[in-house]
DNA sequence: CGGCAGATTGAATGTGGTCAATAGCCGTGG
DNA sequence: CCACGGCTATTGACCACATTCAATCTGCCG
C-alpha cells in the first residue's frame, strides 16, 4: 500500500532524505558527492518503525535488500539444526544489516528490533547496478563489508581466547566506541540487550554475565543498574579487555 | 625483473592462464564469459611458489591485492596486543586471501604457507575497476565477501557453543567438504596444519586436539596416522558436529 | 497488587587448560 | 647406515574457570 501523492503527517515521518541525515558521514553514502548522494536517495525505501520484538526478516527468507539502521538497534539470531540460537550481531545506527546475505540469497539469521527502530531499506539490485557508476559508493561498500570480516575476525579471538572477564570488558569497551563515534557518550549509555542475549553474543551463561557485571561493579570499574551502564574506569578497562591481567 | 619475452622455462610455471586453471569453475572467473575473462586474465599476476613457512605479506603491511590460491595452504596469523597469536583463517586452492584488508588498507594478519603453495596475486585496485565493467565479476566479488562473513559466524557459533568433541568433528567434516569441492577425496586427505595450528584455529589446546584424535580413532569414526585423515564414519562425525550428541 | 520475565546469588559439577614427562618423527651429519 | 638433536605429538595428573541447577530477588506491565 503505497503512500498518496499528498501523504498523510504519519507518513511524512518516513520521507527523510539522506542529505539530512545526521548518520550521513557514517553510513554508505559517506563519501558521495553531493549530487552522487541525490541518486543513492533516491534508491531507498524508508519504512515504518519496528517495535521492539519485531523482525526486520527472518532466517532463510529471500535476500532482497541491506539495511542502514537508522535509530534503535537490532539483533541478529541464527538458529542452525537443534541447536539453540546463535546471537552473531548487534546493529547500532549507521551500520548495514544484511550483507551476510548476498552470497545464497537467503538471510542466513533474523533480525529484530531490541527497541523502536528505524531502518532505511536498500534493495540490493539497484544498489549494486548503482555502484557501477559510483566508484566510491562501491569502494564503500566493499569497505563495509571488509570491516564487518574484520570485526567478525576480533570476535572470533574474543571467543576461542579470551575469559569471561576480558569478554565482557571488550563488549563495554566496543559499544562505549560505537557510540562514541555516533555522538553519543562513551561513559554513559542504556544497553538495549538483555543479559540472556549479551551471554548468548559473548558465549557466557546469563549467571556468568550477571556476577562479572557485578564484580565489575565492585571494583569500581562501572556502575550498573539494570540496563543502565557508566563506565567509571575507562582504561582499567580496556587493559582487562586486551588480557593485561597478567602483567 | 619481468620475464624477458622468450621467457626460460623456469618463468613458463608462471604464465598459465585463468583459461586453462583447473579452478576456474571455483574461482573468482567463475561467471565470466570467456572473452571477459581474458581482461580478468590480464591483471593478473603470477607468483613464484612460496615455500612452507614463506610469508605471503604480513600483518600491518600495505593493501595492494588479494591472492586466489592455486596449490596448496595457507594460514593467516593475527597478534593483537600482547596476547598470543589468533589462527584466524585457513586457506585453500581457489579461496581469496586478503579481502579482510580492504577496508583500512592495511592486512590485518600475517599469512603463511603450510606447505609449497602458488597464489595468483590480484591487484586490487584493478580488480575494483574491472568489476564496474564486469557485473558478474562485481557480483562474485560481493559474494565471496558475503560466504566468509557467513562462513565466519558458523565459526563464532563453533566457538561459541560447541564442545571440544563437536569442534573437531566439525573441523574434519568442514575440511572433508572443502577437498570435496575441489575434486579431492572426502574421505582421505592429509593435514597440512600441526596440531598447534589446529588448536589454535579452534581455540583449543595442543593437548586436547590430540586427545580428541585419539578418542575419534578409538570410536572407529577416523583414523589417523600423524597428518593423514581417512574418515571411517562421515555420518556420525556428522551429528558428533552439530551437536546432536544429546539424542 | 499480583504475576511473570528478567536478573542476581549460591553451591556443586565437569570440561578443558596447564604443567610435566614421554614417545615418535624427520632431517642432518658422522 | 645409524645416531643424534630438535621439534611435534601423545599421554597422564591436577586444577580452575565457567556451566548448571536451584533458589531468591527485582522490576515492570497489566
Amino acid at each position: 500500500m503505497p503512500a498518496p501523492a499528498t501523504a498523510p503527517r504519519s507518513a511524512r515521518l518516513h520521507e527523510t532524505r539522506c542529505q539530512t541525515c545526521s548518520l550521513s558521514s557514517l553510513c554508505l553514502p559517506l563519501a558521495l558527492e553531493l549530487s552522487d548522494v541525490d541518486q543513492f536517495d533516491a534508491i531507498i525505501r524508508r519504512r515504518a518503525p519496528l517495535k521492539k520484538g519485531e523482525t526486520l526478516f527472518r532466517q532463510g527468507e529471500a535476500f532482497t535488500s541491506v539495511f542502514a539502521v537508522r535509530s534503535g538497534s537490532l539483533k541478529q539470531l541464527a538458529s542452525e539444526g537443534n541447536g539453540e540460537d546463535q546471537l552473531t550481531n548487534f546493529y547500532l545506527p549507521s551500520e548495514l544489516v544484511g550483507l551476510d546475505a548476498i552470497d545464497d540469497e537467503l538471510y542466513p539469521g533474523t533480525v529484530t528490533a531490541l527497541e523502536t527502530t528505524t531502518v532505511c531499506e536498500i534493495p540490493f539490485d539497484r544498489l549494486d547496478h548503482l555502484s557501477e557508476q559510483l566508484p566510491e559508493l562501491r569502494t564503500q561498500l566493499f569497505r563495509s563489508m571488509s570491516k564487518e570480516m574484520r570485526d567478525d575476525r576480533r570476535m572470533m579471538r574474543l571467543l576461542s581466547r579470551k575469559t569471561a572477564d576480558e569478554r565482557l570488558a571488550s563488549f563495554l569497551i566496543g559499544l562505549s566506541n560505537r557510540f562514541r563515534r555516533r555522538g553519543y557518550s562513551a561513559y554513559s549509555f542504556r544497553l538495549s540487550m538483555s543479559r540472556a542475549d549479551i551471554g548468548n553474543y559473548l558465549g557466557l551463561a546469563v549467571e556468568t554475565v550477571s556476577r562479572i557485571l557485578g564484580r565489575f561493579q565492585q571494583q569500581q570499574l562501572v556502575s550498573v543498574a539494570g540496563r543502565e551502564v557508566n563506565i567509571l574506569d575507562l582504561s582499567a578497562l580496556e587493559s582487562l579487555a586486551e588480557g593485561d591481567g597478567c602483567l
